[in-house]
DNA sequence: CAGTCGGAGATTGTCAACCATTTTGAGATT
DNA sequence: AATCTCAAAATGGTTGACAATCTCCGACTG
């Protein structure tokens, strides 16, 4: 699966786990992390709204030093921006923004890892690969929107990881988050069916490990979703 | 100078300073970040090097507490990766990734920027670019990279400011120190004229406020630098 | 001799209590 | 109405102590 590991950087040991959503993950402060980043992209809370250090760290039962950690990465990922001594607050996405700069960020992103990607992928990604196929179909039937879109992102990162790109998988953490958050907006106005299909032939094309097959099968893929009925941006 | 506010977002006040190199900068853990980032940037830690929290608090004589929070910081801009209870090492960045990933962002996100900012520059806008072509010039006569670097970047980072686009702007921050540490290492191969004179075309280009005519400049002046003279890779 | 097991030490993750610094908003004053 | 003052609210940072985890090395075992 080619985790990036220590030793592929200089320390030496292992490290697995592609995005199992884990319950009891790490640290405490990662689940701070994914329960904020849960709540603001699931509109949990609205743009503009503050998030007090000492309120959170209550709620979760940790200290603020977890908290803090967590609002830090948050605006690491675009989904809060904060003030020194004033704290933090909730940002929005435009979908302008989304569509002008997140979308073509991450083709280029992904452009790059599947072609890096095509001579490194080994029998597990693709059976990985062919489980989030079948976790999409099964989302598909239930209608279920979040895992819905849980896999389709899965199935990328699946093979930005198996690039071995480490900047390449570092930027792309950090704006999928709000690629999600748009997905969670406007993926709904799409056939569900449709985005199986389009994983399927994306395997596919994988499959064939041909960079021209593949690369015009993900432009397809990711072009696909021009500006959605133009509805209300949604600014700050 | 439109440097988004707490109002912008939900908060009231004002905030200013663009990135005056501050001597003694906000909170210390800002400083900290600072430190570190030149540090690595500059070379002066090997890639593969660990980065041991304590040291660093020793040497930088504050707590743990913000040294984290500049490892974290260092880690979304790239510049470090760390692992959970192992710490943190130092990363490099392959030409490869630079030429096929950064570049690119860096040219979807200032061709974005560039066009919005068009219609909101001011006439203080124009005077601080005027400010950068002026530093530019005089690092060129003095044959100061680093100089001439900071201004370089400084310029762009005015445009997008003045854009407004807050993901934009923050994206922008987590790739930069990538872009810098690259171009420490190459824009030696170019003729420092040559830079300063892309800049003045490109402030010339935003005066006529014509969107064509700046992006054409704009491409021109980021796409320049092909893969030079294919040097060795520095992988991680 | 290779391989495994088991600490000891090193380092990160978290906590709690505390103080410094800064912002903010409500009154009081002019 | 504008300004000033000041206390409350938050964040920024410190200290000291543990808990959790990884690493490494040496002893034991087959």
């Amino acid at each position: 699966m080619n985790t990036p590991t220590p030793s592929d950087v200089g320390l030496p040991a292992e490290l697995s786990g592609v995005a199992e959503a884990g319950t009891k993950n790490g640290p405490r402060g990662q689940q701070v992390i994914e329960i904020l980043r849960t709540a603001i992209i699931s509109g949990r809370f609205e743009p503009g709204e503050r998030l007090i250090e000492s309120a959170l760290s209550m709620e979760f039962g940790t200290s603020r030093g977890p908290v803090r950690e967590a609002l830090r990465q948050l605006e690491n990922e675009g989904l809060v921006m904060s003030f020194p001594y004033r704290g933090a607050v909730v940002l929005g996405v435009s979908d302008e923004e989304v569509h002008e700069v997140l979308i073509p960020i991450r083709l280029t992103l992904e452009r790059y890892s599947f072609a890096q990607a095509l001579d490194k992928l080994t029998d597990d990604d693709f059976a990985e690969l062919g489980k989030q196929i079948w976790l999409l179909e099964q989302a598909g039937k239930a209608n279920d929107l979040i895992r819905l879109v849980e896999a389709d992102l899965c199935f990328h990162e699946i093979v930005i990881l198996a690039s071995g790109q480490l900047h390449t998988m570092q930027i792309w953490r950090t704006i999928e988050p709000r690629i999600r958050a748009y997905f969670y907006r406007y993926e709904r106005f799409r056939s569900f069916e449709e985005t199986v299909e389009e994983h399927r032939l994306l395997l596919a094309a994988l499959q064939t490990r041909d960079p021209a097959i593949v690369l015009a099968q993900l432009e397809r893929h990711i072009d696909v979703p021009s500006p959605p009925a133009r509805p209300k941006v949604r600014r700050v």
